[in-house]
DNA sequence: TATTAAACGATAATTATTATCAAACGTCAA
DNA sequence: TTGACGTTTGATAATAATTATCGTTTAATA
């Protein structure tokens, strides 16, 4: 307990956050979390702490959390749906800035393979390779 | 033209979907946009050729594209964030059904490689693998 | 401990999407 | 062709997810 405090008093130091009650109990809850929390989830579990603490609270605890590199989201693709007439097996390069998206041919890659087993019962269905950077118009 | 009209009315007639103008509208223009817009992007271009046509019309008609199988979501992911502190390099394994997100460990699978050149002027920051599939759970 | 900037809570606003429902349209059999 | 019937459309309300606003509270640090 004390010693987590500790940590998370140098995280916050190391990122020019101040240190809040909230703050503190948003971060353990998403650390605690091993399924890949949306915001509303986290919410949940950190109003059994503080009872008291507001949604807003939650979301702009995540995106501090997001744009200083302690947490990330899964994916770049969340918000509005990007559609697609390509119903041949291929693969994406995403700009991290822009959110193009630009597709790769099958072929344009050795396939995915696995070292390991994967979970018991699991049935794969496909593979989905991005390729995720700076496209050449946002590095500039 | 002709041509394209009478293809469209076959595809519909082997998905079982009434052949409207305002959907062979938006089907072409979703064909003719090769950089994965979303629906509202969908909908500016359609309303060039159907001023009058409605938001919720092309809605519809991309919902009704997609659980046919004519279209696809680039990704699974789209709608709520969803977060992650597991901040090394690592992959994913992702229910179509129960959106369930599993971390696959970078280990865990040969590294992605690549056969050809990526565009000019793209530089790479990391690569991002979905095994997609139905979990155990819901393949029941 | 006083000052100042950062964070909080309440809630309004915005964005993305789905639901509702009456009117118009497409399908198909007579 | 026409008429009955189910589907689709358009207008718009409702919902979900997220961000903005702003007055109050709290943390940092001098």
């Amino acid at each position: 307990m004390q010693f987590d405090a500790d940590q998370f008093r140098s995280l916050c130091a190391e990122h020019g956050l101040a240190v809040t009650h909230q703050r503190q109990v948003i971060y353990q809850a998403l650390m605690s979390m091993h399924d890949h929390p949306n915001p509303e989830v986290v919410y949940e579990k950190v109003r059994k702490r503080i009872p008291s603490i507001s949604l807003a609270t939650v979301y702009k605890n995540i995106k501090t959390f997001v744009d200083s590199g302690l947490l990330r989201e899964v994916s770049l693709h969340h918000g509005p749906a990007r559609l697609e007439t390509n119903l041949d097996p291929h693969h994406h390069l995403v700009c991290i800035q822009c959110k193009t998206i630009v597709d790769l041919d099958d072929g344009d890659l050795e396939p995915v393979r696995l070292k390991k087993k994967l979970p018991r019962g699991f049935s794969v269905q496909r593979y989905s390779v991005e390729v995720i950077g700076l496209c050449k118009h946002c590095s500039t």
